[in-house]
Formats: C-alpha cells, sequence, structure tokens
DNA sequence: CAAACGTGGCT
DNA sequence: TAGCCAAGTTT
C-alpha cells in the first residue's frame, strides 16, 4: 500500500462531514470554502457559508451587489480584504468566464484572491483534476512522514509541490482524494503541537515516528501580536462600520482607540485598501465600500 | 522575501 | 494567562 491508497482508505472511514464536500457542491461553493478557509478554522467557517451560499448561490449574484454587502455577511472570519477579493474575484469570474469558475490552473490563479493553493485546490476538488494540493496541514504531514522533519518551511515551494505530486495515485479522481485525506490527517491527526500518532493510519511507516519524534529545536516563527496592533485598531473600526447601516462618524469611529495617531493610522489603511471609503456628501462620515 | 493582514478558541 | 494556532495571498 502506497502512502496515498493507505490515506484513502482511512479517509473513507474518518472524513468529517463539510458541507462543500458533498458530491453535489458547485465548483463555486467550493471555492468559496476555500477562500472562507484561509487561515480561519472549520467551525466558524461552516455557518458563514451557509449564509454566503444561501444569498450568493452563484459568481453572478455576488457581483451585483456592492463589496460593503460582502464585507458584511464575512462578519468576524477575520481578514476582510478575503471578503473584498472574493467579491472582485466574483465580478472577474461574470467579466472572463461568463459567469462560470474556470477549470483551467492558470485562468484560476488570475483570479483575485487565489493564489498556488486554492487554484490548485479548486481545480482538483471542484473539477477532479489531478495536481498537488499543498496547504499547511499537507506541508506538516509529508514533512513528518516522508523526510522525517518535524515541521515545513515557512511557504510552499515548488520542491513542496514536487514532492507532493510524486505521492499522488495516477488516476485523477484518486488524486484527488488523496490530497482531500493528506490534508484531512494533517488536520485531525498529524497536527502541530501534539500529534495523535496513536491514530495515524501511516503511523507504521512514518519517518519522523521513526526517528523518536523530535519536535523542532527554537522558536520557528516570529511573535504574533495582536493586542493593541494596527491589526487590532483596523478591526475595531471595521466591526463598528459592518454594523452600521448608516454612515459612521469620525467622532464615533474616535471612541474605538484612544491613540488618535494609531487610529488615524488604521482608517486611512482601511481607505487605502477599500475597505472603507469616506461617505459620499457627508463630510467626517465613512462607510463601507 | 519578510511583513502585513483578523479573530477567537484552546492549552 | 499568555502564547500558540487555524485549508494563504499580496506587496
Amino acid at each position: 500500500m502506497t502512502i496515498a491508497e493507505t490515506a484513502i482508505d482511512w479517509f473513507d472511514l474518518n472524513a468529517r462531514d463539510l458541507p462543500w464536500r458533498e458530491p453535489d457542491a458547485s465548483p463555486w461553493s467550493i471555492l468559496v470554502s476555500e477562500v472562507m478557509l484561509q487561515q480561519t478554522p472549520v467551525v466558524r467557517v461552516l455557518p458563514a457559508w451557509r449564509n454566503w451560499m444561501a444569498r450568493w448561490p452563484v459568481p453572478a449574484a455576488l457581483a451585483a451587489d456592492p463589496p460593503g454587502e460582502a464585507i458584511r455577511m464575512w462578519d468576524r472570519l477575520g481578514y476582510p480584504r478575503r471578503a473584498l477579493r472574493l467579491h472582485a474575484c466574483a465580478t472577474a469570474i461574470v467579466e472572463r468566464h461568463g459567469g462560470e469558475v474556470p477549470d483551467d490552473l492558470e485562468l484560476l490563479l488570475a483570479l483575485p484572491g487565489i493564489g498556488v493553493y486554492t487554484s490548485r485546490a479548486v481545480a482538483t476538488f471542484a473539477y477532479g483534476q489531478r495536481h498537488p494540493v499543498v496547504d499547511t496541514n499537507v506541508r506538516r504531514f509529508v514533512s513528518r512522514a516522508v523526510a522525517g522533519e518535524p515541521d515545513a518551511g515557512p511557504a510552499t515551494t515548488p520542491a513542496d509541490l514536487v514532492a507532493c505530486e510524486a505521492l499522488l495515485p495516477d488516476e485523477p479522481a484518486r488524486a484527488a482524494r488523496a490530497s482531500a485525506a493528506f490534508m484531512e490527517i494533517g488536520a485531525l491527526i498529524c497536527t502541530a503541537r501534539s500529534p495523535r500518532c496513536a491514530a495515524c493510519p501511516v503511523v507504521s511507516t512514518c519517518a519522523w515516528k521513526a526517528t523518536g519524534r523530535p519536535m523542532p529545536e527554537g522558536p520557528t516563527r516570529r511573535p504574533q501580536k495582536y493586542a493593541g496592533t494596527d491589526r487590532h485598531v483596523r478591526g475595531l473600526i471595521m466591526a463598528v462600520l459592518r454594523q452600521s447601516d448608516v454612515p459612521v462618524s469620525r467622532h464615533r469611529i474616535d471612541l474605538v482607540w484612544p491613540d488618535e495617531v494609531q487610529r488615524t493610522r488604521a482608517l486611512a489603511g482601511l481607505v487605502t485598501d477599500g475597505l472603507a471609503q469616506p461617505a459620499p456628501g457627508l463630510p467626517e462620515h465613512y462607510v463601507l465600500p
């Protein structure tokens, strides 16, 4: 048994029952799920995805609404630029591809908010093509099980794609299922902090387990602070804008954070990013775009 | 290419 | 409790 076949057998029994994995899930619904899942846990994506698909079942429906509606619906999934880009993505799909999510890797990659991982995920999971789909879960799992390394590097490299491609079965549908299985094992078993090797389907051949499961040495990533950062302040301002049906006064925004310099910088950044804009014809007020 | 970019739950 | 972590993309 190859690692892929073993993973697929495990996946057949242990895969989570997620709506975007249903056989009738549309390419658009899969694309939306992939974007929402960028840096956001499944449990928080689930309700947001249902609301999103109920309101905008096809790209053209989303493109027909203003981007601010996407930002509102995004709620607190985090990184609201993803909502903005998903709206831009829907618009591009309508303009470039007649409203149909393209099935070509290069065309997918050219869409706003769609990078190396997501383009491959859509081509693979929505269209059944044979591509390596390499996210943080897969990189960690393959690093450990195949290379014996406790952790993968900070970003996906071409070498990662080659290494994962080598593990895939020839038949596209099987390859797609193998990628989903790798991701699931990485998410549920081969986790970053406390891997559950006792429940792992490939533990008997795992290179990392064979070497005694050494954990990574030094601090592998820089501290990820949030409290008091510009990100924090931007988040506070966006929460106010999201929740308001009417233009929000600068005075109201001033209440979210005491430091005026930082507050001003955060608001200016949001305007620059297209997440907020001055209310037309109403000085000192802001609205979603 | 390193840094910026939200948010909340878990250990 | 403070820090770590979660299906990345863009500049």
